[in-house]
DNA sequence: TACCTACCATCGGTTTTTCCGAAGGACAAA
DNA sequence: TTTGTCCTTCGGAAAAACCGATGGTAGGTA
């Protein structure tokens, strides 16, 4: 069972452990020196111990004092955060933020905001999902998440409210190594049916819907990453964002693809947005980091 | 800055959290209810947010409330810390115990205690010197640590007092490889002194005591399972606790050897013992662990 | 040595806080 | 509707904290 001291006779203790003597405690703490003095009395009896060798000049710590003058500050500390939790709270910041993020969204502009957030905002549980494409979506949806950073498709549901962050454009690519990179024309739409088509999809929704399908031999991933591995292995074709293939196509490694007839091609590149539920506003801190990333991608 | 809220008020916060209702709380508490109600307005007030919706019939934690509560068992579980060290510091358990092992004491006692001894003292603080043969005394007698567990050779000196702990037989061994290991008779000192000794010394000091040397090339060592390895690569003859050399002597990795008119044969075997300064008396926790080894040995 | 200053403990008296019990209103179950 | 449980509010009582004054002690200084 815990005892009663307060939380003020810590800060009177850990006062005097930086101030050097009981008066210039006192004084740094604005009240009465007696007062200093019998706060640290009542805290030495309620523990039955010794806090301070009183044979000098000035008192000094004991060895447990010292040991509890430590102890003491980390209480402090943590009383701290429990007072600035409480402000977080009256100036309206969400205890916790929980946001989702789609695959095709670019990284570093998150990270970077996300990184700025821990410093602005250091005592605020930030929850994260990254899972597979459609998942952000649907995730904001459940109310699990209260922000989501994700592609749209076809269009932006009525529900949602949306801040688009970005255009990127998918381009169709190949390994150099591939048979179909091989062929220095354009590729019609039967050749391409028979080649493994590269696939982003959420791991459970097998009827999420999917644009842009063109082979009817699919894999599917959930992790981007993990699918331009496989298409630089020459396993498949794929539409990747520009952005992401750039460097290989320079490099040689991946050659973009001229389909025939591509219905895909004459669509407006995919827009990226910050979306959240229309009924349900995001707090301070939600808002702060939606205008981080959008002034990072502006 | 700290403003002045009490941990009894957080106290009160985790007992409705945890009983679910004021009154509840009040009973587990043994106070009147009223008293709850107003600590609970006092926290809420001084602190700007509201804790509790008491639209409903019992009151429910609001999603700041539900943060602040286990910000505040945080707070107290630090303060009970803070509380338990005082009752350790009263009942005379030191605040922290250094203790430093020699290399040749076996190991597996001491972790065994030592894992008991967290458990039995989780607030105190325990510093562990492992270093070179000969270091723990040194230690000691530097006040660096108030209790070694170690040889002491020659004899035990006056100003420390020893309790003997167990008694280590140590063989000389080479490897079946090594030409000294070929010579099935007994060795003659001549013989060995031409061979690398691989002896055990601390880093700094070069004229460490030294005892049962004989060969007049040595390679010195700090750690003792390294110098098995070269031991066991046949780069070199020394003396090993024969717990430690067993095993390979009986797979045939090792052999003893006989040296002829050997001084260190007659002498008794090599004492471990637990020792601390003689006006430097260890507190409860050191007293705990030195009888944990003590018994773990025994 | 004597003095002076800075320091801490103690003691009444006062102020502030906390606690209690009673009264009152709201809600849910019977 | 009645009953029981729950929370809030309020005034008075009890407790705790605070202050200022006083006195004793240790260090530094003339």
């Amino acid at each position: 069972m815990i005892g009663n001291f307060t939380l003020d006779q810590l800060r009177v203790l850990v006062a005097i452990a930086d101030e050097g003597s009981f008066s210039a405690a006192s004084r740094r703490l604005r009240r009465a020196q007696s007062s200093i003095s019998q706060a640290i009395a009542t805290l030495e009896n309620t523990h039955g111990v010794c806090l301070f060798d009183r044979s000098g000049h000035r008192p000094l710590l004991t060895t447990t004092g010292a040991v509890l003058v430590d102890q003491a500050r980390s209480v402090l500390r943590s009383a701290s955060r429990f007072e600035s939790m409480a402000a977080n709270s009256r100036a309206g910041v969400e205890p916790e933020l929980s946001i989702a993020i789609d695959p095709l969204v670019p990284a570093k502009p998150c990270i970077d905001s996300i990184v700025e957030f821990s410093g602005r905002f250091p005592d605020v549980v930030l929850n994260f999902h990254n899972e597979g494409i459609g998942r952000a979506e649907l995730l904001l949806r459940r109310q699990e998440v209260s922000l989501a950073f994700c592609t749209l498709i076809p269009t932006v549901p009525i529900d949602l409210v949306a801040h688009r962050l970005a255009e990127i454009q998918l381009i169709p690519v190949v390994a150099a190594s591939h048979p179909l990179a091989r062929i220095n024309k354009t590729v019609s739409r039967l050749e391409i049916e028979s080649h493994v088509q590269l696939v982003l999809s959420n791991s459970m929704d097998s009827n999420s819907p999917s644009y842009g399908l063109l082979s009817n031999r699919r894999w599917r991933f959930v992790d981007i990453h993990r699918r331009l591995d496989f298409l630089l292995g020459g396993l498949g074709w794929c539409r990747m964002p520009e952005n992401m293939v750039i460097p290989y196509i320079q490099s040689g490694a991946l050659v973009e693809l001229k389909i025939e007839d591509d219905p895909n091609e004459k669509q407006p590149p995919l827009n990226i947005y910050a979306a959240h539920v229309r009924d349900r506003p995001v707090g301070v801190a939600g808002r702060w980091l939606l205008e981080a990333i959008q002034n990072k991608f502006g």
